[in-house]
DNA sequence: GTGAGGTAGATTGTCAGTCAATATGCGTTT
DNA sequence: AAACGCATATTGACTGACAATCTACCTCAC
């Protein structure tokens, strides 16, 4: 029989590191390039973003752009009204705090589902998040810190073993990088983030949940307070809201 | 400087009730018959769905039909594997009871922001949410009663001004129809469900987040239960997880 | 000069047809 | 009977085109 090729992403641990996505189909490619643009604040919000430029610019065709597109608008890192250009969505001070909230419930859900489990399965697990995340956070390259942190959270849903909580991953994401592209207090203070993390992490390991949620609290909610603060400081300009 | 014209819909009362969904692109119009499909079960789990086979019956182009398809699949209806025909997604018990317990921290979470709030908006949204619900929910068509459970709990979360709610909501609604597309019981027994939903209510009015609570898994945790029961009892088929 | 209206351009929505890449199913061979 | 290879079906992606719609500018009347 011929074995099935197993990628070597998955059992060669240095591929796990976040490598600059080589997916399978052109359109996720696509979709990797437009999430780093809006990242890396090459696509900046307002900018117009059209279909044909895009896809001259990555060199594939329109419909495959426009498939792309589509799926990222999903998410929610665009919109996407009929006939209109697409825009980079941006978040108003009220739906950074919204997330904030919404995000502890379910980080809080995710830590239930890994204290309750017996076998020690899953906090193995959180710590080979922790692992990954402690290489990287540092790096210089802020795209890499970036995904660091949301490999950081994303494992630790999954960690929890709730297959729900990795459905709602996607949008959490989207919304996770739109708020983080622009809170230049966490691109300047990595070492910050880093501690918050760790302090998150021990106090999973305490096991003792309301500990956890006095973690969450002030590594979530705490954070988005400030990127409001800072929000309203800087350029009050066009509160998009979606 | 130029008046922002006014979209007519938002000063017309009569065009805000639910209507068939009068989608205004075309690919809205295919998503909504697609979803109409898997819920009345004339698109069945594990039947073969191809572009070129949607395209023809629903007389649309295949472009057109696959741009519906992967807006479907991202939502979680549907399966796609590069290559591999599309199947309905299905739920294996875990995904259920993982849904159950996730939608119980959401709906918790919307049930404090809007005991939050002192205006009593908030609540007095809940009321019109269950005004519309109680003329709906015994129809004797059941996609009219499927919508109406989800509308009563998108209700729900729109009352609490979350913005990030409703943002998890479309992936939310999608397993919620899995779920329910399968559940004989409820289809049988409306009333039940009708009464559950009446119980929610009036705990969200008590503003005891206890009391809330109780209903909630009431509702959620213990139906999900009974569905499990039944998945195991009837075909133990396909476990198609994702 | 200012505002209303219309027209032209640009962009998206949708379509048809085509070719390449890949999985599925069937027949053949050992 | 089991494994292998090939034909077929289906999706992934592209090109080109046309219609529907929005945007911006320009003209004209007051």
């Amino acid at each position: 029989m011929t074995v099935e090729s197993n990628r070597d992403a998955v059992s060669n641990p240095a591929a796990l590191q976040l490598s600059p996505a080589e997916s399978v189909t052109r359109r996720d490619a696509v979709i990797d390039q437009i999430k780093r643009g809006i990242v890396l604040g090459t696509i900046k919000p307002g900018e117009k973003l059209t279909e044909s430029a895009l896809s001259t610019a990555l060199g594939v065709s329109r419909p495959t752009v426009r498939e792309a597109l589509n799926q990222v608008a999903q998410e929610g890192l665009l919109i996407h009204e009929p006939y209109r250009r697409l825009r980079v969505a941006d978040l108003d001070a009220a739906a950074v705090l919204d997330m904030a909230d919404v995000r502890v419930a379910l980080d809080m859900q995710a830590a239930t589902d890994i204290i309750a489990d017996t076998s020690g399965s899953r906090m193995k697990a959180i710590d080979a998040v922790w692992e990954v995340y402690e290489r990287n956070a540092l790096a210089e390259d802020f795209l890499v810190q970036h995904e660091s942190h949301l490999a950081f959270h994303r494992g630790i849903w999954a960690a929890s073993g709730n297959s729900f909580l990795m459905r709602l991953w996607p949008v959490t994401a989207a919304h996770m990088t739109i708020a983080l592209a622009r809170d230049q207090a966490t691109r300047q203070d990595p070492q910050r983030a880093y501690e918050m993390h760790l302090n998150l992490i021990e106090a999973i390991h305490s096991r003792d949940l309301e500990c956890i949620h006095t973690a969450l609290v002030e590594h979530t909610v705490d954070s988005a307070r400030e990127l409001v603060a800072l929000m309203s400081d800087g350029s009050t300009d066009r509160p998009i809201r979606f």
